[in-house]
DNA sequence: GACGGGCATACTGTGCACATTATCGACGCT
DNA sequence: AGCGTCGATAATGTGCACAGTATGCCCGTC
Protein backbone atom coordinates (compact mmCIF):
# COMPACT_ATOMS: atom_id res chain seq x y z
CA UNK A 1 0.00 0.00 0.00
CA UNK A 2 2.23 2.30 1.04
CA UNK A 3 5.29 3.33 0.05
CA UNK A 4 6.94 2.64 3.04
CA UNK A 5 7.44 -1.07 1.45
CA UNK A 6 9.85 0.00 -1.13
CA UNK A 7 10.11 -2.34 -3.83
CA UNK A 8 13.61 -4.12 -3.35
CA UNK A 9 12.79 -7.08 -5.12
CA UNK A 10 15.49 -5.91 -8.56
CA UNK A 11 18.35 -5.88 -6.23
CA UNK A 12 19.83 -8.75 -7.65
CA UNK A 13 20.16 -7.84 -11.31
CA UNK A 14 22.52 -5.56 -12.26
CA UNK A 15 23.46 -3.64 -15.31
CA UNK A 16 25.18 -6.51 -16.50
CA UNK A 17 22.75 -7.53 -19.32
CA UNK A 18 21.90 -4.23 -20.36
CA UNK A 19 23.65 -3.91 -23.31
CA UNK A 20 22.39 -0.81 -24.19
CA UNK A 21 24.19 1.57 -21.89
CA UNK A 22 27.33 -0.44 -22.68
CA UNK A 23 27.79 0.62 -26.19
CA UNK A 24 27.20 4.19 -25.10
CA UNK A 25 29.99 3.78 -22.59
CA UNK A 26 32.71 2.08 -25.22
CA UNK A 27 31.93 4.91 -26.95
CA UNK A 28 32.77 7.25 -24.51
CA UNK A 29 35.44 5.14 -23.09
CA UNK A 30 37.39 5.00 -26.75
CA UNK A 31 37.13 9.33 -27.43
CA UNK A 32 37.66 9.57 -23.75
CA UNK A 33 41.04 7.38 -23.86
CA UNK A 34 42.04 9.32 -27.37
CA UNK A 35 42.01 12.13 -25.45
CA UNK A 36 44.08 11.10 -22.48
CA UNK A 37 46.74 9.96 -25.25
CA UNK A 38 46.40 12.93 -27.36
CA UNK A 39 45.89 11.32 -30.41
CA UNK A 40 43.18 14.27 -31.17
CA UNK A 41 44.87 17.64 -31.90
CA UNK A 42 43.47 20.81 -30.37
CA UNK A 43 40.88 22.52 -32.20
CA UNK A 44 39.89 19.51 -34.33
CA UNK A 45 35.96 18.77 -35.29
CA UNK A 46 34.68 16.10 -34.39
CA UNK A 47 31.48 15.82 -37.17
CA UNK A 48 28.84 13.73 -35.72
CA UNK A 49 28.17 11.58 -38.86
CA UNK A 50 32.19 10.62 -39.21
CA UNK A 51 31.96 9.56 -35.56
CA UNK A 52 29.01 7.55 -36.51
CA UNK A 53 30.34 5.73 -39.41
CA UNK A 54 34.19 4.97 -37.72
CA UNK A 55 32.54 3.38 -34.58
CA UNK A 56 30.10 1.58 -36.50
CA UNK A 57 27.26 2.95 -34.77
CA UNK A 58 24.09 5.70 -35.47
CA UNK A 59 24.64 9.41 -35.36
CA UNK A 60 22.20 9.74 -32.45
CA UNK A 61 24.35 7.67 -30.35
CA UNK A 62 27.56 10.07 -31.26
CA UNK A 63 25.47 12.59 -30.47
CA UNK A 64 24.36 11.34 -26.76
CA UNK A 65 28.01 10.51 -26.45
CA UNK A 66 29.15 13.74 -27.64
CA UNK A 67 26.89 15.88 -25.12
CA UNK A 68 27.82 14.02 -22.05
CA UNK A 69 31.38 14.50 -22.98
CA UNK A 70 30.82 18.20 -23.21
CA UNK A 71 29.03 18.06 -19.91
CA UNK A 72 32.05 16.88 -18.45
CA UNK A 73 34.05 19.78 -19.52
CA UNK A 74 36.07 17.20 -22.12
CA UNK A 75 34.74 18.71 -25.52
CA UNK A 76 33.86 22.17 -26.55
CA UNK A 77 30.51 22.32 -28.86
CA UNK A 78 29.34 25.89 -30.38
CA UNK A 79 25.83 25.78 -31.22
CA UNK A 80 25.57 25.42 -34.66
CA UNK A 81 28.79 24.21 -35.79
CA UNK A 82 29.71 21.22 -34.12
CA UNK A 83 31.92 19.76 -31.19
CA UNK A 84 35.70 20.29 -31.35
CA UNK A 85 38.84 19.26 -28.85
CA UNK A 86 39.50 22.05 -26.79
CA UNK A 87 42.34 24.23 -27.41
CA UNK A 88 43.27 25.20 -24.11
CA UNK A 89 44.76 29.00 -23.67
CA UNK A 90 47.62 30.01 -21.16
CA UNK A 91 44.75 31.24 -18.79
CA UNK A 92 43.56 27.74 -18.86
CA UNK A 93 46.13 25.92 -17.84
CA UNK A 94 46.58 28.42 -15.19
CA UNK A 95 43.61 28.03 -13.71
CA UNK A 96 43.27 24.16 -14.04
CA UNK A 97 46.99 23.93 -12.52
CA UNK A 98 45.49 26.71 -9.45
CA UNK A 99 42.91 24.23 -9.06
CA UNK A 100 44.81 21.43 -8.40
CA UNK A 101 46.93 22.96 -6.03
CA UNK A 102 44.23 24.63 -4.34
CA UNK A 103 42.47 21.15 -4.12
CA UNK A 104 45.09 19.37 -2.81
CA UNK A 105 46.24 21.39 -0.88
CA UNK A 106 42.93 20.52 1.32
CA UNK A 107 43.75 16.59 0.40
CA UNK A 108 46.91 17.38 2.15
CA UNK A 109 45.32 18.75 5.02
CA UNK A 110 42.51 15.97 5.80
CA UNK A 111 44.72 13.57 4.65
CA UNK A 112 47.62 14.19 7.55
CA UNK A 113 44.59 13.43 10.35
CA UNK A 114 43.87 10.51 9.28
CA UNK A 115 46.47 8.55 7.29
CA UNK A 116 47.34 5.10 8.21
CA UNK A 117 49.50 2.13 7.30
CA UNK A 118 47.54 0.63 5.04
CA UNK A 119 47.32 3.93 3.27
CA UNK A 120 50.93 4.33 3.27
CA UNK A 121 51.82 1.06 2.52
CA UNK A 122 49.63 1.73 -1.02
CA UNK A 123 51.33 4.88 -1.86
CA UNK A 124 54.49 2.80 -1.67
CA UNK A 125 53.76 0.36 -3.57
CA UNK A 126 52.21 2.84 -6.00
CA UNK A 127 54.99 4.90 -6.12
CA UNK A 128 57.37 1.67 -7.17
CA UNK A 129 54.87 1.34 -9.94
CA UNK A 130 55.91 4.68 -11.30
CA UNK A 131 59.61 4.69 -10.61
CA UNK A 132 59.64 1.24 -12.72
CA UNK A 133 57.78 3.17 -15.77
CA UNK A 134 60.06 5.85 -15.82
CA UNK A 135 62.84 3.67 -15.66
CA UNK A 136 61.67 2.09 -19.02
CA UNK A 137 60.24 3.63 -21.61
CA UNK A 138 56.68 3.54 -21.01
CA UNK A 139 55.75 7.42 -21.76
CA UNK A 140 51.46 6.54 -21.73
CA UNK A 141 51.81 4.48 -18.87
CA UNK A 142 54.26 7.26 -17.03
CA UNK A 143 51.84 10.08 -17.35
CA UNK A 144 48.98 7.80 -16.74
CA UNK A 145 50.46 6.32 -13.47
CA UNK A 146 51.41 9.93 -12.39
CA UNK A 147 47.93 11.02 -12.35
CA UNK A 148 46.57 8.33 -10.96
CA UNK A 149 48.77 9.15 -7.83
CA UNK A 150 46.69 11.78 -6.95
CA UNK A 151 43.83 9.65 -7.62
CA UNK A 152 45.13 7.49 -5.21
CA UNK A 153 45.09 10.71 -2.45
CA UNK A 154 41.72 11.43 -2.69
CA UNK A 155 40.36 8.26 -2.79
CA UNK A 156 41.84 7.42 0.40
CA UNK A 157 39.31 10.44 1.94
CA UNK A 158 36.42 7.98 0.42
CA UNK A 159 34.00 11.26 -0.53
CA UNK A 160 32.77 9.82 -4.38
CA UNK A 161 32.52 13.88 -4.85
CA UNK A 162 36.39 14.96 -4.38
CA UNK A 163 37.08 11.37 -6.53
CA UNK A 164 34.91 12.70 -9.17
CA UNK A 165 35.73 16.18 -9.26
CA UNK A 166 40.08 15.38 -9.33
CA UNK A 167 39.16 12.76 -12.39
CA UNK A 168 37.54 15.54 -14.41
CA UNK A 169 40.35 17.83 -13.37
CA UNK A 170 43.19 15.22 -14.74
CA UNK A 171 41.07 14.53 -17.39
CA UNK A 172 41.70 18.33 -18.30
CA UNK A 173 45.34 18.22 -17.57
CA UNK A 174 46.30 15.12 -18.42
CA UNK A 175 44.79 15.96 -21.90
CA UNK A 176 46.87 18.86 -21.71
CA UNK A 177 50.13 17.43 -20.85
CA UNK A 178 49.90 14.70 -24.13
CA UNK A 179 49.25 17.87 -26.06
CA UNK A 180 51.49 20.02 -25.23
CA UNK A 181 54.18 18.21 -23.11
CA UNK A 182 57.80 18.89 -24.99
CA UNK A 183 58.28 15.02 -25.43
CA UNK A 184 61.78 14.88 -23.94
CA UNK A 185 60.43 15.51 -20.47
CA UNK A 186 59.75 13.75 -18.06
CA UNK A 187 56.54 15.48 -16.43
CA UNK A 188 55.85 14.30 -13.23
CA UNK A 189 58.80 13.28 -11.46
CA UNK A 190 58.63 10.53 -9.56
CA UNK A 191 60.62 12.46 -7.05
CA UNK A 192 58.39 15.09 -6.08
CA UNK A 193 55.73 12.76 -5.47
CA UNK A 194 58.01 10.57 -3.34
CA UNK A 195 58.96 13.58 -1.60
CA UNK A 196 55.08 14.63 -0.55
CA UNK A 197 54.70 11.17 0.84
CA UNK A 198 57.56 11.80 2.63
CA UNK A 199 56.64 14.87 4.38
CA UNK A 200 52.87 13.55 4.39
CA UNK A 201 54.81 10.27 6.55
CA UNK A 202 55.95 12.62 8.89
CA UNK A 203 53.20 14.29 9.19
CA UNK A 204 54.44 17.85 8.13
CA UNK A 205 51.33 19.19 6.52
CA UNK A 206 53.01 22.45 5.54
CA UNK A 207 56.00 21.15 3.90
CA UNK A 208 53.80 18.30 2.20
CA UNK A 209 51.44 21.41 0.73
CA UNK A 210 54.71 23.22 -0.42
CA UNK A 211 55.93 20.40 -2.25
CA UNK A 212 52.41 19.99 -3.64
CA UNK A 213 52.38 23.55 -5.11
CA UNK A 214 55.81 22.93 -6.34
CA UNK A 215 54.94 19.95 -8.21
CA UNK A 216 51.76 21.17 -10.09
CA UNK A 217 53.84 25.03 -10.90
CA UNK A 218 56.82 22.70 -12.24
CA UNK A 219 53.91 21.15 -14.58
CA UNK A 220 52.34 24.09 -15.31
CA UNK A 221 55.05 26.10 -16.39
CA UNK A 222 56.50 23.14 -18.51
CA UNK A 223 53.45 23.21 -20.21
CA UNK A 224 53.78 26.69 -20.84
CA UNK A 225 57.01 26.55 -22.19
CA UNK A 226 55.52 23.77 -24.68
CA UNK A 227 52.69 25.80 -25.93
CA UNK A 228 54.62 28.52 -26.79
CA UNK A 229 56.59 25.33 -28.72
CA UNK A 230 54.14 24.37 -30.31
CA UNK A 231 52.52 27.56 -31.54
CA UNK A 232 56.14 28.50 -32.96
CA UNK A 233 55.62 24.59 -34.44
CA UNK A 234 52.42 25.32 -36.05
CA UNK A 235 53.64 29.01 -37.76
CA UNK A 236 56.60 27.28 -39.16
CA UNK A 237 53.95 24.17 -40.64
CA UNK A 238 52.08 26.96 -41.87
CA UNK A 239 54.95 28.71 -43.65
CA UNK A 240 56.16 25.94 -44.95
CA UNK A 241 53.61 25.02 -48.00
CA UNK A 242 54.49 28.85 -49.45
CA UNK A 243 57.93 27.58 -50.32
CA UNK A 244 56.67 26.44 -53.67
CA UNK A 245 54.93 28.72 -54.33
CA UNK A 246 51.66 26.74 -53.49
CA UNK A 247 47.88 28.25 -53.88
CA UNK A 248 45.02 26.30 -54.17
CA UNK A 249 45.80 23.41 -51.81
CA UNK A 250 45.04 25.24 -48.47
CA UNK A 251 41.54 23.70 -48.32
CA UNK A 252 42.93 20.50 -46.32
CA UNK A 253 45.13 22.39 -43.43
CA UNK A 254 41.73 23.70 -42.57
CA UNK A 255 40.45 20.77 -41.14
CA UNK A 256 42.35 20.31 -38.39
CA UNK A 257 43.34 23.48 -36.49
CA UNK A 258 39.89 25.78 -36.54
CA UNK A 259 40.47 27.60 -33.35
CA UNK A 260 36.74 27.78 -32.32
CA UNK A 261 37.04 31.15 -30.67
CA UNK A 262 34.07 30.84 -28.54
CA UNK A 263 35.25 31.28 -25.00
CA UNK A 264 33.15 32.71 -22.96
CA UNK B 1 14.36 36.13 -58.01
CA UNK B 2 14.97 39.55 -56.34
CA UNK B 3 15.90 37.91 -52.73
CA UNK B 4 18.03 40.99 -51.74
CA UNK B 5 16.14 41.81 -49.26
CA UNK B 6 16.35 38.87 -47.29
CA UNK B 7 19.21 39.84 -45.90
CA UNK B 8 17.46 41.32 -42.84
CA UNK B 9 15.15 38.64 -42.66
CA UNK B 10 18.54 36.56 -41.94
CA UNK B 11 19.50 38.73 -39.35
CA UNK B 12 16.23 38.53 -37.17
CA UNK B 13 16.28 34.27 -37.98
CA UNK B 14 19.40 33.68 -36.54
CA UNK B 15 18.22 35.63 -33.40
CA UNK B 16 15.03 33.37 -33.53
CA UNK B 17 17.35 30.24 -33.89
CA UNK B 18 19.60 31.32 -31.49
CA UNK B 19 16.52 31.18 -28.71
CA UNK B 20 16.81 27.46 -29.19
CA UNK B 21 19.41 26.39 -26.90
CA UNK B 22 17.79 28.71 -24.45
CA UNK B 23 14.39 27.12 -24.09
CA UNK B 24 16.88 23.84 -22.73
CA UNK B 25 17.89 26.81 -20.46
CA UNK B 26 14.35 27.50 -19.45
CA UNK B 27 13.49 23.99 -19.07
CA UNK B 28 17.12 23.46 -16.96
CA UNK B 29 16.40 26.31 -15.09
CA UNK B 30 12.78 25.67 -13.78
CA UNK B 31 13.52 22.13 -12.54
CA UNK B 32 17.37 23.03 -11.22
CA UNK B 33 14.92 26.35 -9.53
CA UNK B 34 12.73 23.25 -8.40
CA UNK B 35 15.02 21.23 -6.87
CA UNK B 36 16.58 23.99 -5.13
CA UNK B 37 13.95 24.85 -3.57
CA UNK B 38 13.15 21.38 -2.51
CA UNK B 39 10.11 21.17 -4.17
CA UNK B 40 10.29 18.30 -5.55
CA UNK B 41 10.25 15.16 -3.01
CA UNK B 42 13.31 13.03 -2.85
CA UNK B 43 12.16 9.66 -4.93
CA UNK B 44 9.85 11.09 -6.98
CA UNK B 45 10.07 10.19 -10.59
CA UNK B 46 9.84 12.31 -13.32
CA UNK B 47 8.51 10.53 -16.46
CA UNK B 48 9.21 12.16 -19.67
CA UNK B 49 6.01 12.74 -21.11
CA UNK B 50 4.51 14.57 -18.28
CA UNK B 51 7.13 17.22 -18.22
CA UNK B 52 6.90 17.93 -21.76
CA UNK B 53 3.45 18.68 -21.36
CA UNK B 54 4.21 20.89 -18.23
CA UNK B 55 6.42 23.15 -20.22
CA UNK B 56 5.04 22.77 -23.36
CA UNK B 57 8.05 21.46 -25.24
CA UNK B 58 8.75 18.51 -27.11
CA UNK B 59 9.90 15.05 -25.09
CA UNK B 60 13.11 14.82 -26.37
CA UNK B 61 14.00 18.35 -25.27
CA UNK B 62 13.28 17.34 -22.08
CA UNK B 63 14.77 14.37 -22.08
CA UNK B 64 18.29 16.07 -23.22
CA UNK B 65 17.82 18.01 -20.30
CA UNK B 66 17.32 15.33 -18.13
CA UNK B 67 20.28 13.60 -19.54
CA UNK B 68 22.09 16.92 -18.83
CA UNK B 69 21.04 17.14 -15.30
CA UNK B 70 22.05 13.45 -14.36
CA UNK B 71 25.45 14.18 -15.45
CA UNK B 72 25.13 17.50 -13.24
CA UNK B 73 24.79 14.79 -10.52
CA UNK B 74 21.59 16.47 -9.84
CA UNK B 75 18.82 13.72 -10.89
CA UNK B 76 19.26 10.40 -10.95
CA UNK B 77 18.48 7.86 -13.39
CA UNK B 78 17.65 3.95 -13.83
CA UNK B 79 18.22 2.38 -17.11
CA UNK B 80 14.80 1.26 -18.20
CA UNK B 81 13.33 2.80 -15.41
CA UNK B 82 12.95 6.63 -15.59
CA UNK B 83 14.72 9.61 -14.03
CA UNK B 84 14.40 10.15 -10.14
CA UNK B 85 14.87 12.92 -7.67
CA UNK B 86 17.97 11.48 -5.60
CA UNK B 87 17.07 10.52 -1.82
CA UNK B 88 19.93 10.96 -0.28
CA UNK B 89 20.72 8.20 1.98
CA UNK B 90 22.90 9.67 5.68
CA UNK B 91 26.62 8.31 3.99
CA UNK B 92 25.99 9.88 1.32
CA UNK B 93 25.03 13.61 3.67
CA UNK B 94 28.27 12.79 4.73
CA UNK B 95 30.66 12.18 2.21
CA UNK B 96 28.68 15.47 0.26
CA UNK B 97 29.58 17.52 3.97
CA UNK B 98 33.10 15.44 3.95
CA UNK B 99 33.50 17.00 0.66
CA UNK B 100 32.34 20.79 1.44
CA UNK B 101 35.43 20.68 4.09
CA UNK B 102 38.31 19.07 2.26
CA UNK B 103 36.73 21.90 -0.41
CA UNK B 104 36.83 25.25 1.75
CA UNK B 105 39.74 23.88 3.52
CA UNK B 106 42.08 24.45 0.50
CA UNK B 107 39.89 27.48 -0.68
CA UNK B 108 40.50 29.55 3.25
CA UNK B 109 44.79 28.25 2.76
CA UNK B 110 45.24 30.28 -0.61
CA UNK B 111 42.66 32.63 -0.36
CA UNK B 112 44.39 33.77 2.84
CA UNK B 113 47.33 34.31 0.80
CA UNK B 114 46.08 36.92 -1.26
CA UNK B 115 42.80 38.17 0.53
CA UNK B 116 42.57 41.98 -0.28
CA UNK B 117 40.03 44.99 0.67
CA UNK B 118 38.04 44.80 -2.85
CA UNK B 119 37.00 41.23 -1.48
CA UNK B 120 36.98 41.75 1.97
CA UNK B 121 34.36 44.79 1.56
CA UNK B 122 32.43 41.82 -1.00
CA UNK B 123 32.41 39.61 1.85
CA UNK B 124 31.15 42.26 4.35
CA UNK B 125 28.55 43.55 2.02
CA UNK B 126 27.58 39.70 1.34
CA UNK B 127 26.81 38.99 5.30
CA UNK B 128 24.67 42.33 5.57
CA UNK B 129 22.46 40.74 2.73
CA UNK B 130 22.50 37.69 4.73
CA UNK B 131 21.73 39.44 8.14
CA UNK B 132 18.91 41.08 6.72
CA UNK B 133 17.54 38.37 5.07
CA UNK B 134 17.47 36.53 8.46
CA UNK B 135 15.95 38.72 10.16
CA UNK B 136 13.08 38.53 7.86
CA UNK B 137 11.18 35.51 7.65
CA UNK B 138 12.61 34.50 4.02
CA UNK B 139 13.76 31.32 4.27
CA UNK B 140 14.41 30.62 1.18
CA UNK B 141 16.52 33.61 0.62
CA UNK B 142 18.50 33.16 3.43
CA UNK B 143 19.56 29.59 2.52
CA UNK B 144 20.32 31.00 -0.92
CA UNK B 145 22.52 33.29 0.49
CA UNK B 146 23.94 30.97 2.47
CA UNK B 147 25.21 28.98 -0.28
CA UNK B 148 26.47 31.78 -1.93
CA UNK B 149 28.71 32.83 1.05
CA UNK B 150 30.60 30.07 -0.35
CA UNK B 151 30.46 30.71 -3.58
CA UNK B 152 31.47 34.14 -2.63
CA UNK B 153 35.29 32.89 -1.51
CA UNK B 154 35.76 30.38 -3.98
CA UNK B 155 35.00 32.74 -6.51
CA UNK B 156 37.70 35.22 -5.44
CA UNK B 157 40.00 32.54 -6.44
CA UNK B 158 39.49 33.04 -9.78
CA UNK B 159 39.62 29.67 -10.70
CA UNK B 160 36.40 28.35 -13.04
CA UNK B 161 37.20 24.89 -12.02
CA UNK B 162 36.90 25.42 -8.31
CA UNK B 163 33.69 27.41 -9.00
CA UNK B 164 32.22 25.15 -11.08
CA UNK B 165 32.88 22.28 -8.98
CA UNK B 166 31.56 24.24 -5.62
CA UNK B 167 28.20 25.14 -7.70
CA UNK B 168 27.73 21.36 -8.06
CA UNK B 169 28.46 20.60 -4.22
CA UNK B 170 25.90 23.18 -3.11
CA UNK B 171 23.33 21.73 -5.70
CA UNK B 172 23.44 18.57 -3.68
CA UNK B 173 23.59 20.36 -0.14
CA UNK B 174 20.81 22.78 -0.91
CA UNK B 175 18.42 20.30 -2.13
CA UNK B 176 19.37 18.18 0.89
CA UNK B 177 18.88 21.32 2.73
CA UNK B 178 15.60 22.08 1.18
CA UNK B 179 14.22 18.13 1.54
CA UNK B 180 15.53 17.70 5.13
CA UNK B 181 16.20 20.39 6.95
CA UNK B 182 13.80 21.10 10.04
CA UNK B 183 12.11 24.30 8.92
CA UNK B 184 11.94 25.26 12.70
CA UNK B 185 16.09 26.10 12.44
CA UNK B 186 17.88 28.47 10.81
CA UNK B 187 20.55 26.37 8.93
CA UNK B 188 23.35 28.45 8.17
CA UNK B 189 23.94 30.03 11.10
CA UNK B 190 25.44 34.07 9.83
CA UNK B 191 27.37 34.34 12.69
CA UNK B 192 29.23 31.33 11.81
CA UNK B 193 30.17 32.85 7.93
CA UNK B 194 30.95 36.03 9.79
CA UNK B 195 33.40 34.27 12.43
CA UNK B 196 35.25 32.65 9.30
CA UNK B 197 35.29 36.31 8.05
CA UNK B 198 36.94 37.86 10.90
CA UNK B 199 39.22 35.03 11.46
CA UNK B 200 40.14 34.74 7.41
CA UNK B 201 40.74 39.13 7.83
CA UNK B 202 43.11 37.83 10.55
CA UNK B 203 45.26 35.89 8.36
CA UNK B 204 44.41 33.26 11.04
CA UNK B 205 44.26 30.45 8.45
CA UNK B 206 44.19 27.34 11.05
CA UNK B 207 41.06 29.00 12.65
CA UNK B 208 39.22 30.05 9.82
CA UNK B 209 39.63 26.52 8.98
CA UNK B 210 38.68 25.14 11.67
CA UNK B 211 35.70 27.62 11.89
CA UNK B 212 34.76 25.89 8.46
CA UNK B 213 34.80 22.90 9.43
CA UNK B 214 32.51 22.92 12.59
CA UNK B 215 30.48 25.20 10.47
CA UNK B 216 30.02 22.42 7.98
CA UNK B 217 29.75 19.79 10.45
CA UNK B 218 27.03 21.66 12.08
CA UNK B 219 24.87 21.35 9.04
CA UNK B 220 25.47 17.83 8.46
CA UNK B 221 24.43 17.12 12.11
CA UNK B 222 20.87 19.23 11.51
CA UNK B 223 20.69 17.55 8.45
CA UNK B 224 21.16 14.24 9.84
CA UNK B 225 18.54 14.90 12.78
CA UNK B 226 16.09 15.96 10.16
CA UNK B 227 16.20 13.23 8.31
CA UNK B 228 15.59 11.12 10.81
CA UNK B 229 12.55 13.06 11.79
CA UNK B 230 11.16 12.95 8.01
CA UNK B 231 11.49 8.61 8.12
CA UNK B 232 9.66 9.01 11.23
CA UNK B 233 7.12 11.20 9.94
CA UNK B 234 6.84 9.38 6.52
CA UNK B 235 5.63 6.08 8.68
CA UNK B 236 3.49 8.09 10.45
CA UNK B 237 1.71 9.16 7.11
CA UNK B 238 1.97 5.83 5.82
CA UNK B 239 0.53 4.05 8.69
CA UNK B 240 -2.47 6.88 8.68
CA UNK B 241 -5.06 6.00 6.01
CA UNK B 242 -4.60 2.41 7.60
CA UNK B 243 -7.07 3.50 10.45
CA UNK B 244 -10.43 3.58 8.45
CA UNK B 245 -9.39 0.11 6.82
CA UNK B 246 -8.48 1.66 3.67
CA UNK B 247 -7.88 -0.51 0.72
CA UNK B 248 -7.82 -0.15 -3.12
CA UNK B 249 -6.42 3.35 -2.86
CA UNK B 250 -3.06 3.05 -2.96
CA UNK B 251 -1.97 3.44 -6.52
CA UNK B 252 -1.94 7.33 -6.35
CA UNK B 253 0.38 7.28 -3.50
CA UNK B 254 2.73 5.27 -5.41
CA UNK B 255 4.07 7.33 -7.63
CA UNK B 256 5.81 9.75 -5.38
CA UNK B 257 8.54 7.85 -3.22
CA UNK B 258 10.14 4.92 -4.68
CA UNK B 259 13.13 4.26 -4.00
CA UNK B 260 15.67 3.81 -6.20
CA UNK B 261 18.18 1.87 -4.60
CA UNK B 262 20.23 1.97 -7.68
CA UNK B 263 23.50 3.11 -6.05
CA UNK B 264 26.74 2.08 -7.17
C1' DG C 1 -7.10 -17.53 0.74
C1' DA C 2 -2.33 -17.08 -1.09
C1' DC C 3 0.80 -17.58 -4.78
C1' DG C 4 2.33 -17.69 -9.55
C1' DG C 5 1.77 -16.88 -14.42
C1' DG C 6 -0.17 -14.20 -18.28
C1' DC C 7 -1.78 -9.96 -20.23
C1' DA C 8 -2.58 -4.98 -20.85
C1' DT C 9 -0.45 -0.57 -20.42
C1' DA C 10 2.69 3.03 -20.01
C1' DC C 11 7.18 4.52 -20.34
C1' DT C 12 11.80 4.62 -22.05
C1' DG C 13 15.14 3.82 -25.93
C1' DT C 14 16.37 4.37 -30.69
C1' DG C 15 16.60 5.10 -35.55
C1' DC C 16 14.89 8.01 -39.28
C1' DA C 17 13.63 11.80 -42.01
C1' DC C 18 13.02 16.61 -42.47
C1' DA C 19 14.04 21.52 -41.41
C1' DT C 20 17.51 24.87 -40.60
C1' DT C 21 21.90 26.83 -40.92
C1' DA C 22 26.89 27.48 -41.63
C1' DT C 23 30.45 26.94 -45.08
C1' DC C 24 32.51 27.01 -49.52
C1' DG C 25 32.78 27.61 -54.57
C1' DA C 26 31.59 30.55 -58.28
C1' DC C 27 29.61 34.16 -60.71
C1' DG C 28 29.01 38.97 -61.72
C1' DC C 29 29.97 43.71 -60.63
C1' DT C 30 32.80 47.80 -59.80
C1' DA D 1 41.87 42.30 -60.43
C1' DG D 2 39.48 42.78 -55.95
C1' DC D 3 35.25 42.34 -53.70
C1' DG D 4 30.61 41.44 -52.58
C1' DT D 5 26.79 38.38 -53.29
C1' DC D 6 24.29 34.26 -54.58
C1' DG D 7 23.66 29.35 -54.83
C1' DA D 8 25.02 24.47 -53.65
C1' DT D 9 26.40 21.23 -50.16
C1' DA D 10 27.14 19.20 -45.86
C1' DA D 11 26.49 19.11 -41.12
C1' DT D 12 23.68 20.06 -37.08
C1' DG D 13 19.08 20.41 -34.64
C1' DT D 14 14.57 18.54 -33.91
C1' DG D 15 10.26 16.13 -33.98
C1' DC D 16 8.11 11.63 -34.89
C1' DA D 17 7.01 6.98 -34.95
C1' DC D 18 8.16 2.39 -33.78
C1' DA D 19 10.29 -1.17 -30.82
C1' DG D 20 11.59 -3.16 -26.40
C1' DT D 21 10.88 -3.55 -21.65
C1' DA D 22 9.33 -2.94 -16.89
C1' DT D 23 5.18 -2.52 -14.16
C1' DG D 24 0.77 -3.42 -12.30
C1' DC D 25 -3.50 -5.85 -12.61
C1' DC D 26 -6.20 -9.95 -13.21
C1' DC D 27 -7.25 -14.54 -13.30
C1' DG D 28 -6.42 -19.40 -12.69
C1' DT D 29 -4.63 -22.91 -9.73
C1' DC D 30 -3.05 -25.19 -5.50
Amino acid sequence: MAPATTKIKDRSRKRAARDGPAIDDDVHGALTRALFEGRLAPGSKLPEHRLATIFGVSRERVRKVLHRLVAERRLERIPRRGTFVPNPSPEEIRTVYRAHRVFETGVLTQLAKELNDAMMSRIDAHLGEEREAASGADRAGSVRLSGEFHVLLVDSLKSPELSHFLRELLARSSRMVSAFEPPRLSLCSVDEHAAIAEALKARNVERAIALSNEHFTHIEDRLAQGIVERVERRIEDALEPLVPVARGSSRKGRNRGPDPKARN
